[in-house]
DNA sequence: AGAATTTAGTTTAGGCTTCAAAGATTGGGC
DNA sequence: GCCCAATCTTTGAAGCCTAAACTAAATTCT
């Protein structure tokens, strides 16, 4: 191992912010985000599995279906997660073979379904968004209040911005 | 191990039992960052496959070499990418085929490979980082140099504080 | 030196994800 | 009633990703 290039582990985010100045605010910014989301990500990913034998897209349709007692359809999961239908798809067989979510037919349209959590899927899901919570509040411990509420509402802005960017460009 | 620090290394029942109410500002504020770095990164992904069929973790690991014109081993890759070991093997593989990037021996580890761009991926690696780079400024358009600049740094706070959480514990 | 440990990288199995194409159903217009 | 376009879902191919087991090489310990 060469001394000289005795690197310690850092983050492409990190790595970028010794670099270039000026002009690359924005792609900076996108970097910390990205740095931030993906750290936190990991590590949840890690004690779902660790703790529960799941995934986090697992606990996420779980999660969705939670809200809505009386069932969503498979495009409506897709839309909320954003995600693909296909993708969708597969998650719900894998769910239904566990146990934790039963497919139903929707009355009067039978193109589509209804998913919903079973007893079991309700049962298993409370225990994991309990945990869950506990782990948010646990990363971000360190984060004052106010510092959380000022990054809730930044957050909003850059969501509003990105969307804005995103939306069908206003016709002249 | 310290026992009497246990309090903080909450395991999942003891979490839900413990849960005080509050919690959900931090959920929240999760899954604003969640979304918020979802609808970006999924945007960015597609204009990548539309613009220059490619994917989003190529462009990283161009990205990662493109700083390090000497090359870099593939553990450093996964260091910096935050990434598994195994699954740069197989990105370095492809990114090989394609001509991008090369293998080279690591003089004095007989263990070790670097990974350096080619002519050709400096080139390629040019022409998508420009783009890029204003994909970024367009989506973040709307968000004012002060917002900006707030934003950056309180996304430092929250990274802090989810390294000090996942750090570990007491140096005792 | 020789054994034990650590480190670099690959492989494998399984799951996640998208896109594109296809199957099924609905609803509107003729 | 019939066709057509839109909607809901599935399928298949390709790629991304991790954990865990494994090989090979370097380092450390004795």
């Amino acid at each position: 191992m060469p001394d000289d290039q005795r690197a310690l582990a850092i983050d492409a985010e990190t790595a970028l912010a010794h670099a270039p100045p000026g002009h690359k605010d924005e792609l900076r910014l996108w970097l910390r985000l990205l740095t931030c989301t993906a750290l936190m990500e990991s590590e949840i990913r890690t004690r779902l599995r660790r703790d529960f034998d799941t995934t986090l897209p697992r606990f996420d349709l779980l999660a969705a279906l939670d809200r809505v007692p009386g069932g969503i359809t498979l495009g409506e999961v897709s839309r909320r997660m954003m995600v693909s239908n296909g993708n969708v798809t597969g998650l719900a067989t894998r769910l239904v073979a566990e146990g934790l979510v039963e497919r139903r037919a929707l009355p009067g349209d039978r193109r589509a379904q209804l998913l919903r959590l079973t007893a079991k899927g309700r049962r298993e899901f409370a225990r994991q968004s309990a945990a869950h919570e506990g782990w948010i509040a646990e990363l971000l411990d360190d984060l004052s209040p106010s510092a959380r509420s000022t990054l809730f509402a930044l957050l909003g802005r850059a969501k509003a911005s990105v969307r804005a960017a995103l939306s069908p460009e206003d016709p002249a």
